[in-house]
DNA sequence: CAGACATCAAACGTCTAACCTTTAGAGTGG
DNA sequence: CCACTCTAAAGGTTAGACGTTTGATGTCTG
């Protein structure tokens, strides 16, 4: 009979899900080392093999990292990101580039109709941020502004797959950035850009802000050529 | 001696590499059967554990699935399919609309800047097969002609990142398009639209291609919205 | 006291062997 | 020809054992 509402589903995707819940409800944070697999047994119910199936799925998918001899680590708060970083090494900069300009208006363009005035606030405030790390030539508080003003635009289109997408894409967009900023003479004051499409998005005109970062990457697409 | 070059890689990731391999290669081909378990085990030379965990890992990503009882098939070529799907559960049909819009359109940009002249003979047979699978109300050939012409836009960009992106999304794009075309008054004769972007990626004209992919994308949420 | 080295325990990596549950298909009887 | 039964095959899960790596502890030496 068929009332066995059984069907049961694999223990181990059980056990898969109960980690990923842990990792993206924040109780384990990232960076941050997880029980060991003896505990997750006794704590889950379940036995190693069955629990290491769990573990392995989210590691190959760039959630943890399991390091042999000493424990398994958060790495990614989403398993995009492992699927993106492992595709990232097959292609080449000017590959990422195009993709990224496409990612990228389309945000520009989406958070010019839906920013709100908070997110102009955050958006300002980064790019002074960004200009002030500049001044005074601290390169990590630099990157590290510049990323999440762009970040911050991709918030602000008010499309939550779209910034899942953008900051998957994230680490290695941000690699990109680092490489750039190492080459010499490069400048990384070009405020015009970047106000420009805080201006835009502020006035909620569409079609200035994506003009803008068409012309930002395309500028910066031929300074890499260059 | 720990000169070792050794520091080897785990044998199951090895195990992982093997299986998404024979899938890419084409060597286990979609929607097909692959060896069992026990004859992967002498294949490969591992005890079961090691190689469940490359299966399941490549399972959890999407790319095989595992039905007990039965045996193991291979349902993607690629790993983004799989996370993308799961995403998908969680976003509404604008946001995807938003997403793919973006993606659409720096499709097209760039396909006007690189076709070659197959893939515009390509393109333009896709059209007719469009237009004629309409004609004769199959609608299943409709919804494939017509995915097939936006999925060779995306190829022939020439950017293999940007086109395995949209391949990942495709299913989820592609089951949009079914849904749509079963609302009552809907009609898939557009030429325009399409004509109008082969048009343009033929000229090499990359504003008019995105426009073009701009105003058809838009009119479509338009309709959805409505 | 500082640094190099030896040691140990903890944690993951892998293997073997068994038993359970589900599934598809062959076989059988109506 | 259909429905039922039965069975072999395939995956699901468990248990225990041993190997290997790593980080930390402790000790010895200069």
């Amino acid at each position: 009979m068929a009332l066995s509402p059984s069907a049961r589903p694999p223990l181990a995707d059980e056990v898969t899900a109960k980690l990923r819940a842990m990792v993206q409800s924040g109780e384990w944070p990232l960076h941050q080392r997880i029980p060991s697999e003896p505990e997750l047994m006794a704590g889950l119910g379940v036995s190693r093999g069955t629990l290491r199936e769990g573990i392995k799925a989210l590691a190959h998918s760039g959630m943890l990292e399991v390091r042999r001899g000493d424990g398994t680590y958060v790495r990614a708060t989403s398993e995009l990101s492992g699927a993106a970083r492992r595709m990232y090494q097959d292609h080449t900069e000017q590959h990422i580039l195009e993709v990224r300009l496409g990612l990228d208006t389309q945000a520009a363009r989406l958070a010019a109709r839906n920013a709100t005035a908070d997110d102009v606030t955050a958006l300002r405030a980064l790019l002074t941020a960004r200009d002030q790390a500049w001044s005074r030539g601290d390169y990590e508080a630099w990157a590290r502004a510049d990323w999440g003003f762009h970040e911050r635009v991709a918030q602000a289109s008010g499309n939550p797959l779209l910034h899942e997408l953008y900051l998957s894409f994230g680490s290695a967009f941000h690699q990109d950035l680092l490489k750039q900023q190492r080459r010499p003479g490069f400048d990384g004051r070009p405020r015009e850009g970047h106000d420009l499409l805080a201006d835009a998005i502020e006035a909620g005109d569409e079609d200035a802000a994506a003009a803008t970062v068409d012309r930002n990457l395309n500028s910066c697409a031929e300074w890499l050529a260059g």
